[in-house]
DNA sequence: CAGGCTCCTTCCACTCAGTGAAAGACCAGT
DNA sequence: ACTGGTCTTTCACTGAGTGGAAGGAGCCTG
């Protein structure tokens, strides 16, 4: 570029990301030299890349002088297809769940080696639970995270089985442990966690197939403790599950002409 | 720019969100010179940054050949404060309402002057509802939008008034009567329309304030008529509200360190 | 009320990243 | 094989984008 030394090879767009990339769960309003420092850019260049992005409405000046995400950019995510039509069709479903259990409930998808949550249903005050819309969480260690992975490529299984952190007491660190139970999962149609995200946390999950039977989602609930009522938890998850998969059916095209 | 022509002026971010702004309810799908089109760039232009784009996770490009809205985006949307912070404080409400009214529950906020829909729940099947969470509709064809308008900004109110198309034989397109009806709006705290939006359905609504009294959103049903029943209706939204507003001062801050 | 700190904003000369025309590659109809 | 439509790649040119340096605006502390 031109003044003096510059990362070459940085176009202007991957900058512009990487400001947005600097935005996570834990930073949700960062100041102008926080999103300088963490996307790497010197402090003008950060300041006129965020400045067009504020004149659009990708970000947003909070009177602290914090910059936050923008209603603009929230709704333009809003247009991502898979998220937001399996949560439309999925939702009374989801309600469904929830009225016959009490219990809080997910729905997620896989996204690389992670679970993805894209939606979540949860009481006034339910069993503390980790997760939150659009966080993503290991998937050895939760129930949908199970079902996802028994059904998910053998590379990712590989990938994930490498790496299998212990997150409680209870977690599943042992690859040959995690295995047989993937195998029980894909024959018994469900999975289950007993404390092995949270302390106090236990959690069922199904998967949820498109029409072609493919798996492309999980739902799963999470409770204090699975007690005797597994039984009754699965058989409300999987009736749900096959109520999404036949209004799939009804609402998946997505090309469009002009 | 190089080359030849180029539109000075234009900055490389204000390509990059031209591309993004592209997207949109009714245009979810774009092939590469479609967006090239919308965005008013050359084609290698458009095939360069949106190559970028995808390789980050901004959009998705599927096996039809068409970009999408990708993860990415979605979930940095997400982390938009207003919008995910009260939806997620709201949720539980919402179902408290649907659960005693069966109806068709929204959550909106003001943006400029229009109306935009940041939680909707519904039912498998209820009254045929235009709104989308995500969308925007005009202000003064819709109960929330009535309610936001009431308490916005003389200018903004200026400014809608201004322009009332008409979307059905209902809809309120008189200035003087339109600005009666606010006046009874902050009287008596809710705000009702009948087919005035869309044909077949009536809406109340009642204004949503934060801890310090200012009212932040609008919390809206919407039902076949409005019989008699209204006096319940919105009852049950005033409830709802001020659980809200209540569950909203332990819940705020926004302010973080490093 | 100076002095030092951090944060934000503006200026400007230099130059390399980004540009679009043009041409090539690929389809699917006819 | 031709035609109209996509998408992709190349390339020489240049002005848009760059970061140092310097100027402000707060806000503590001594």
């Amino acid at each position: 570029m031109a003044g003096n030394s510059s990362s070459p090879g940085t176009s202007v767009t991957s900058r512009v990301l990487a400001l947005l990339g600097s935005f996570d769960d834990d930073h949700r309003g960062l100041t102008l030299s926080q999103l300088a420092r963490r996307a790497g850019l010197s402090l003008p260049t950060a300041h006129r890349l965020v400045s067009e992005l504020v004149a659009w409405g990708a970000l947003t000046r909070r009177p602290s002088g914090r910059y936050v995400v923008g209603r603009r950019l929230w709704d333009i995510g809003l247009l991502a297809p898979l998220q937001t039509d399996l949560r439309q069709v999925a939702s009374p479903f989801l309600h469904d769940i929830y009225a016959a259990t009490l219990a809080t409930v997910h729905l997620a998808v896989r996204d690389g080696t992670e679970v993805l949550y894209i939606d979540r249903l949860a009481g006034h005050a339910s069993v503390p639970v980790v997760s939150q819309v659009g966080s993503r969480l290991p998937m050895h260690a939760t129930g949908v995270g199970k079902v996802l992975l028994a059904y998910a490529p053998d590379e990712v299984r590989e990938a994930v089985l490498t790496d299998l952190s212990r997150v409680t007491p209870y977690t599943f660190t042992q690859p040959g442990r995690l295995l047989a139970e993937l195998r029980r999962v894909r024959t018994e149609g469900y999975a289950q966690t007993s404390e092995e995200m949270s302390l106090g946390a236990c959690s069922v999950a199904v998967p949820v197939r498109s029409p072609d039977r493919a798996v492309v989602a999980a739902l799963g609930i999470v409770v204090p403790s699975l007690k005797r009522d597994r039984g009754r938890l699965v058989a409300a998850l999987q009736v749900a599950s096959q109520g999404i998969t036949r209004s799939l059916a009804s609402a998946l095209p997505l090309d469009e002409s002009e």
